[in-house]
DNA sequence: AGCGCTTGCCACAATTTTGCGACTTTCTGA
DNA sequence: TCAGAAAGTCGCAAAATTGTGGCAAGCGCT
């Protein structure tokens, strides 16, 4: 799951907060002070940085305006009462949030899934216009795919695919005449590096083939590589 | 422009009130007693109502009380001298304005400006974000939703939404045929800083289904995607 | 303090998807 | 031609994901 790093110089706060995330399944990266939370933010960016805004070395403040000449990381901010100052300051530096101490841990982990989730759909809203030209929509002959409404034909007639299938099949179709190992269709159908058995590729082959061949029998689009992988054929 | 809504058995008023809008550009639908009034306002929803309080059939007030049901038209009374007892409680189901009869047409029409211009402030102010040039009308199919006064309804008839469901919704039906993820909807339906357990999604599309089942036992609109999230079904 | 309504979330049931073992079939190269 | 190695299939049970009924906390109004 995501990243989040946490850059405070109070031990107790440090465990507590990442007792309370790695709970909920992040991966949770701390430091102790803003100099080497700066360093370590910059070499192993996280998805989020928690940042206490009182540190010694470097405050979360200044740290925080470091950051923002490299990256655009969301930052929350842990403040106490008088700090109130500087949200204003922060905010205008691009914090995406403050939790003002004491805070429940029910709380922050609440703010950490808005954040990123915000986080997420500002980068899906940005991704489309600028870069990847390639749209989520892919015609190959017969086949089309749309990634958008999940929605999968051949010859227009509609073909439901579970997740996995979507990606596999799409991963293939991307690159006609190109050869995807079954290792490289792993990584294209899951996030994380999950290892599965060579057989579940297949498995999934298989019921790619069934549900295509349901609509038209002569369906041969996808083809084995015996002892390298699959490849969707060239031309329609 | 702006269209009004006039409900009055009285046949002179009806025109002479219709003529004076009407020249200063104002589209008018006329209704003669409240129960055929509340329907046209409810299925061809005006941007402001003025009722005559005293009516056969079904009263100014009655009708008010009815039409804040489904919607925040803003509303403008007339009365004669002895309906005043009945202001104050006029006033507190969110009557707009009265107009004592007999009124010149021309403090009628300032009265009418002055009210629009009230609910077009309160309407913006109500919608903060600077953008969101959407439109406030969503037709689709035998779905209609109007974001401004918050109605909805199925076949032409009434569906009463929470905010909540209202917005979930209404995100779904802007682009039928498109998944939404439950992110994507949390979005759609909650302030920043705002985390919600994705099974709350959930429940919002099971109340949604469960309104809209009430209406049209055959409603399905809402396909589940599974892994994926949620689709408004494409066509009517 | 007492409603009535919204809402988030939990627990349990119902469904769908998926991974993989066990076999069979096909392919390759000696 | 024959012995692996690799790929195709089947079938299932485990995993995931979703549908639901309910409940209790939060809110606005009395």
């Amino acid at each position: 799951m995501a990243t989040i790093a946490l850059v405070d110089d109070d031990r107790n706060i440090l465990t507590s907060v990442s007792i309370a995330l790695e709970a909920e399944g992040y991966k949770v990266d701390t430091y102790t002070d803003g100099a080497s939370g700066l360093d370590g933010l910059l070499h192993a960016p996280p998805d989020l940085a928690i940042l206490d805004i009182k540190m010694p070395r470097m405050d979360g403040m200044e740290l925080l305006r470091r950051l923002r000449q490299q990256t655009d990381i969301p930052v929350i901010f842990l403040t106490s009462k008088d700090d109130e100052i500087d949200e204003l300051f922060g905010l205008k530096m691009g914090a995406d949030d403050f939790i003002h101490k004491p805070f429940s841990q029910r709380l922050l982990v609440e703010r950490v899934k808005a954040v990123l989730r915000r986080a997420q759909a500002r980068e899906a809203a940005a991704r489309p216009d600028s870069e990847t030209p390639k749209s989520d929509l892919l015609e190959r002959g017969k086949l089309s795919m749309d990634q958008e409404r999940h929605a999968c034909s051949w010859e227009g007639k509609p073909v439901t695919l579970t997740v996995t299938e979507f990606l596999i099949l799409f991963s293939l179709a991307q690159r006609p005449g190109v050869v995807k190992s079954r290792n490289a269709l792993m990584d294209a159908a899951y996030e994380d590096q999950v290892y599965v058995d060579d057989r579940t590729i297949d498995s999934h082959i298989k019921r790619l083939r069934k549900k295509f061949k349901a609509v038209d029998n002569s369906f041969d689009m996808i083809e084995t590589l015996y002892g390298v992988g699959y490849r969707f054929r060239e031309q329609a």
